[in-house]
DNA sequence: CAGGATCCACGTCGATACTG
DNA sequence: CAGTATCGACGTGGATCCTG
């Protein structure tokens, strides 16, 4: 396999006693971590505008291998954001389009990625400051 | 060095000519994996009532080393969420603190851990059905 | 067309030891 | 106390080739 579907580093060393103010930071945690995956976010929006099949998105997302498209998707239908359809005709065709759990997902996605638009630019100045006060 | 401050894989390909439509995507995208990174989001949270000191952060965030939370903290910094604050004291003692970048990240962030948490029983519930339609 | 399988380079992280 | 330096294990992702 080497690559699995499960979001990264969700595995979290329990407190001694399960402390009841963070008792579900696992589960939390690999969702943040699904939203952090650039890959997956793409396809999300990508998918915003109804079904697309496979290839269609691999055109749509520039720069993503096929291997990580399909990772991404499955990880996505695992999660029940996404649903997979198959035609059998041929040659076949797969259709793959947001679920309504993955459209209530887009909400919050986009407002983090319209707070990240508006702010970017500081951002960027912070980043450039801190490293010409340091590497430079 | 072995680990940069730079937010994994906001390298993008650009494509032919820049997409006006897409145009943002490396500066998104690497805000994005700030909230993906689960240490970041830890210490944003456990930054919300007030500074702290670098071990006092250490003790509230379990299972974090302390390589990692220095890195987390750079990270922070460079990006500007975090102050950083060096008292010259014997011991030494460095406060770290949200800028109001940081807060104003809070809120998107906060919506999404939200949506996370309101939704995390249905994600658990199609990860096992989709595993057992499989491997099972 | 849609993907499975394999190989390998690279980045990331934890553990450990050391410093001011 | 608050880090830095180094090393090794592991995960991740791209490239390539192959199948139904």
């Amino acid at each position: 396999m080497g690559t699995s579907l499960e979001p990264a580093h969700t595995e979290f060393p329990a407190s001694p006693r399960p402390d009841p103010n963070h008792a579900d930071c696992r589960g939390v945690a690999s969702v943040l971590s699904r939203v952090g995956d650039k890959w997956s976010v793409f396809v999300i929006m990508m998918l915003s505008d109804g079904p697309k099949r496979f290839n269609e998105l691999k055109r749509m997302i520039n720069g993503i291998s096929q291997r990580m498209l399909t990772l991404t998707l499955r990880g996505l239908e695992r999660d029940g954001l996404v649903t997979r359809t198959i035609f059998p005709t041929i040659p076949p065709r797969v259709d793959y389009e947001l679920t309504d759990l993955g459209r209530g997902l887009q909400e919050p996605v986009k407002a983090l990625g319209e707070w990240a638009i508006a702010h970017q630019d500081r951002i960027a100045a912070a980043r450039t400051r801190f490293d010409e006060r340091n590497g430079g």
